[in-house]
DNA sequence: CTGCCGATATACT
DNA sequence: GTATATCGGCAGC
């Protein structure tokens, strides 16, 4: 397990997202491979937060590539995106699933306090499927908004673990009511974590930037 | 498996 | 006031 090299991230965010694939996010000792991303392309794109400019909010996002920013999302939950591009684009890659690798007993205990105390066990597939659920498995929160990924300043980390390259599948966006059509997200083929009933596909061979 | 619903912080009209 | 990068519980198939 190395850390990632920067270079990597500062890129198109449409050129991050796929690279992220198999790549290991990591807080303390829990652990999961990321196997669902979507790219948010800042003022060219009306689905990013970052599309109408700085708030506080969404500040992070407008950092140097590597920071973590986490965002809370329908006042419920909260979801993570790894900072691409050049710093000032406002670009970012949402995690939205992950598998899960390592301290799956403590994403466990993580997921079931969040959930009503008679709930059946969370099963291995749903602990970090969508992007509320990975963030509440591996204990990130709005207090790691800001962290910096590559020196796991506030122990969530990148690591790069990727061997060999995942066989790659891309699609549209998930739960957005603008910009729909663009196919900005991307996830590992037969993944069991991937988003259920959005699997419209771009055909292999096609466009990976529109 | 699918579909519907409510909870509720932040940004915007 | 309305919309949103969501989720868990439940009903029905």
């Amino acid at each position: 397990m190395s850390s990632v090299d920067p270079a990597l991230l500062a890129r198109d965010a449409r050129l991050v997202a796929p690279d992220l694939l198999g790549l290991v996010l990591r807080h303390g000792s829990r652990a999961g491979r990321i196997v669902e991303v979507e790219a948010y392309c800042g003022a060219e794109d009306p689905a990013a937060h970052t599309y109408r400019g700085r708030t506080a909010r969404n500040a992070t996002m407008f950092g140097p590539a590597g920071l973590l920013y986490v965002y809370r999302s329908y006042g419920l939950h909260w979801c993570a995106n790894v900072v691409c591009g050049e710093e000032g684009e406002g670009v970012a890659v949402l995690i939205r699933a992950l598998e899960p690798l390592a301290g799956v007993e403590e994403m466990c205990t993580a997921r079931a306090a969040a959930r009503r105390p008679d709930a059946p066990t969370v099963r291995r597939r749903d602990l970090c499927r969508g992007p509320g659920t990975l963030c509440q498995a591996l204990g990130i929160t709005g207090s790691h908004d800001g962290a910096d990924l590559l020196s796991g300043d506030r122990d969530v980390w990148l690591d790069d673990d990727r061997r060999p390259p995942p066989d790659i599948e891309q699609g549209v966006r998930v739960g957005l009511s603008v910009a729909v059509d663009r196919p900005w997200r991307w996830w590992v083929r037969g993944a069991p974590e991937v988003s259920r009933g959005h699997r419209s596909i771009v055909p292999r061979g096609g466009p990976t930037v529109v």
